[in-house]
DNA sequence: TGACATTAGTTTCATATGTAACTAATTCTG
DNA sequence: CAGAATTAGTTACATATGAAACTAATGTCA
């Protein structure tokens, strides 16, 4: 009951005993987790202590600060963050002075978001370090790796969506 | 290559009149996190109905599967995971008879962990699903694509451990 | 040897998170 | 139009998590 016949032989490396061998350190969704992971609390380090914001307000103030004016909904939309969490991270950076709500008037079930002047300046101080760390975490790559690099992750993500679709039903 | 990489906040805190622009949808640490995030989800919504276990659980299961006998130490620092975590994790494991602590007589801190049959079961049953979707993910992808996204991969996982000022605990 | 430091692992505690239930507003259907 | 269904957003609750304190064993060094 333990193998299925569908891994392509091709970078297949037939390993030790027991059942269908499973590398981790080319496990593609570890290595990208272990990667992600890393990079995040690298630069969460550079801006949580100094701002005294955590990772999910410091998306919401990157996301209005890029795109201005947005509903909580499309803030996770674009983010992938869960609405409740939007919801609380709004709610504390609200509280905080940092963004503000404005009724949408036509209807009334959502509310802009956008940056107060105390906000943009949170924006204006982190943005510099953000872009920072990404130059340095980058700095040793070739500007051809790179391209590829973002070519590459945008067509993962499209792909991951779409597989999210398929039936998660297969056989077994 | 664009500022000045050693910016303190002392030097940083009045603003270019318009803040430094971040683009998300180009700035890597956002790109990665949400790929990620997405692939996690994915893998883990094949597996975890299934077998009713959670992302932290199968990252145990799966490096003992690879590697047959470590300790917990050893299991965290592999995979990346906090001592807790995986403390709690293997707990679990443990009470549902998946995985087998043996007493290490020559340092009596320390256990050594492996799986059970039933773990092994467990692994061998979870095994062909990572793979296949591994597999699916990555099907549309030229393979010298692919084979650069892991050498950059690599590249940067490095390159981001190196960058933390202070090492947590974290070696490899 | 005997304090002191270190290490593997657990537990405590406060916080963060997701699911599901909920409110309020809007849209859909007949 | 009424009532059902949907949607934006919040809240309640249970779980997951990490920092720090703790336990027990080992290592260090005078």
């Amino acid at each position: 009951m333990s193998t299925e016949p569908d891994n392509t032989d091709a970078e297949r490396r037939r390993a030790p005993s027991p059942p269908d061998m499973l590398r981790l350190d080319s496990f593609l969704p570890y290595r990208l987790n272990v990667l992600a992971q890393v990079v995040s609390e690298g630069l969460a380090r550079i801006y949580s202590q100094r701002f005294g914001i955590g990772i999910p307000e410091w998306r919401i103030i990157a996301t209005l600060g890029e795109f201005g004016q947005m509903t909580a909904r499309d803030v996770g939309a674009h983010s992938r963050m869960h609405k409740t969490k939007v919801s609380r991270a709004v709610a504390s950076l609200e509280e905080r002075g940092l963004v503000e709500r404005r009724a949408n008037e036509e209807d009334r079930r959502e509310a802009f978001l956008s940056l107060t002047p105390a906000g943009l300046k949170v924006y204006a101080g982190i943005t510099p370090l953000a872009l920072g760390y990404a130059e340095r975490l980058t700095e040793g790559l070739a500007a051809e790796d790179l391209e590829t690099l973002e070519r590459i992750i945008a067509q993962l993500t499209e792909r991951s969506g779409i597989l999210q679709q398929e039936p998660p039903e297969i056989d077994l």
